[in-house]
DNA sequence: GTTTAAAATGAAATCGATTACATTTTCATA
DNA sequence: TATGAAAATGTAATCGATTTCATTTTAAAC
């Protein structure tokens, strides 16, 4: 375990001459340069990060907080996040905070703390007021999740135009009686799904029945499976179900499977996210893609340069309608 | 951005006082400990990692190496990980290698350069040479995987019994025509698997044909159907298939519905892994069930103990038979 | 009021790098 | 050969904490 010391007395130079041929933009002498590389080879030197990190008061990690790592919607996202750090020489701490405030405190510690020079949240339900107080003094993106009206960067898709045409497809094959599974609209997305879906009913003159609109606490399969329950056993039965995301679909199949109906003949089905698995249920899954993996870079890019103090402009992608069995017998 | 500087200016002390304030160990007066406090509050310090971690010669960072994040198995495995990291004050950094040496060493860098402390590494695929010489100079743990014949500690299950308890049940229940879908056999729990599903089979007197053995490249939903072609193209098809990983297991159960057959009925399948998907299809999947969460934590705890120079010893952990409609009409 | 041991506190070194500034070397030119 | 600018290198401060060792303060015992 060398240090710079070391190298700088073995190649017979100061330490400073190491450094700059450690960081290359500085110009030494070729001959120079031999040496100190020797040097560094004959020790087996690695230069210590903490010394670096202190000395630039930097840690070169991002943080990136999911409420769950569960939800499989997040792996490409992260992917992407990765890959673009990792490029740009920053590493990344994976935090979930459970949708649980003490949690997020816990990491929201580690960037007060200089433990990580950055955020992206991808958690809807992460306190406001905490994330806006922190975006004064630290860089902060927001990650196809973003709360309403506050002043931080975020890179998403827009959330009303996908349920509006998620819903439009289910009108168009000739559906008349939605259903939708939404969650709490204590998120924004979850307010902009509902309010496309009432835009695309609206523009067809179908009237909105309060009986038809479902919230769950989670995104989970489980959620998805007890509010399926809910509208099977609703007296006027829809005959298409729209889910805002995947996990809440597959558990909506399962129980319309279990209760011996089928899709799409008897209910059709529509998720949001396009997971990997919403291509290995049976039948496979209509949905809306979200481009995950440029949301990822697009986002990583963004706490980069945020961090360089550049100035940092939100972004809204594509998303697209990927159709499949559940709505297409 | 107070420093500790600034702190014990206010606070009328030196920093040594201030810094004996902040760790707590060493006794400091009661009104000088209030004094400090109260400046630290004023000044709204929180102490910086980076010094902290140069002085102490270390990151508290530990490194999870998985294949790819895009397999549910490893989910509860990095909760487990994760909540006993927190709760010793580390955190994680988790690291996907995509199988790739390249990958592999980036992350292996980071260990080197003294940005992690440690690595617990879950990736079958790994460069056993560079682990073992790396294992000399840092702490590492495997978990849930491990290359044989090295001398670093881990913890996992005993994978040749899972499989012949898992092949046991298929004959029980009355099969004597049963498919293994392998993995490569470079890694060890693929030739233990083998070994068990062999074993179940010389107990009952059948003998190992090897047409029904089929190894796939990796262990992915796809590679699961690929390999349930060729099953069901058999001469003398089986009439059931355990699969050594849940989502191999799931893409079988996905062409065995698309060739028009029923499971358990007319193919009986197992898996194994227990990842939460397994219960989300249709029918619900047989598997085996490691103590995923569980393997998390002890394998922080042992990375832990690892650092702090302490002795550790390997673990192999209990799995168990989840009976599940693939298996049970 | 001394004496003395224990408790509290402080001064300064240290961890390992980077870098501003000072100094030395090189080398083209007069 | 002397000169001076440019290039190369070195010295020492710095980042922000912890900790050893020395010093000062406290308080108990006589």
């Amino acid at each position: 375990m060398a240090n710079i010391q070391q190298v700088a007395k073995q190649a017979g130079v100061s330490v400073a001459t190491v450094s700059r041929v450690l960081n290359g933009q500085n110009k030494v002498a070729s001959k120079t340069k031999q040496k100190v590389e020797e040097a560094i080879k004959e020790l087996n030197y690695e230069p210590s990060m903490l010394g670096r990190n202190l000395r630039n008061s930097e840690s070169r990690i991002m943080l990136i907080l999911i409420p769950t790592i569960s939800n499989p919607f997040y792996f490409e996202i992260i992917k992407g996040i990765e890959n673009m750090a990792l490029s740009q020489n920053y590493s990344i701490l994976l935090c979930e905070t459970d949708s649980k405030p003490e949690k997020e405190d816990i990491y929201f510690d580690l960037v007060r703390k200089k433990m990580a020079d950055g955020i992206i949240s991808m958690d809807p339900a992460v306190n406001v007021e905490t994330l806006k107080e922190l975006a004064e003094k630290y860089a902060i993106i927001q990650c196809s999740e973003y709360g309403g009206g506050i002043d931080i960067p975020y890179v998403t898709i827009d959330s009303e135009e996908a349920s509006y045409r998620a819903v439009k497809h289910l009108i168009q094959i000739g559906h008349r009686k939605v259903a939708l599974i939404n969650t709490d609209e204590k998120f924004s997305y979850a307010r902009e799904r509902r309010a496309g879906y009432q835009r695309a009913l609206a523009e067809y003159g179908i009237p909105v029945i309060d009986d038809y609109i479902l919230y769950t606490q989670q995104l989970g399969f489980e959620h998805g499976q007890q509010a399926m329950k809910k509208v099977l056993a609703l007296p006027d039965r829809p005959t298409a179900v729209f889910a805002v995301s995947d996990l809440l679909a597959i558990g909506a199949l399962k129980e319309i499977n279990a209760a011996g109906l089928d899709v799409p003949e008897d209910m059709a089905v529509v998720g949001f996210d396009k997971i990997d698995f919403s291509n290995m249920t049976n039948p496979t899954l209509t949905t809306i893609a979200q481009p995950m993996y440029k949301m990822g870079t697009i986002a990583a890019r963004m706490l980069i340069d945020l961090l360089k103090g550049e100035q940092v402009d939100s972004v809204i992608l594509e998303h697209e309608l990927i159709i499949r069995e559940s709505t297409s017998g």
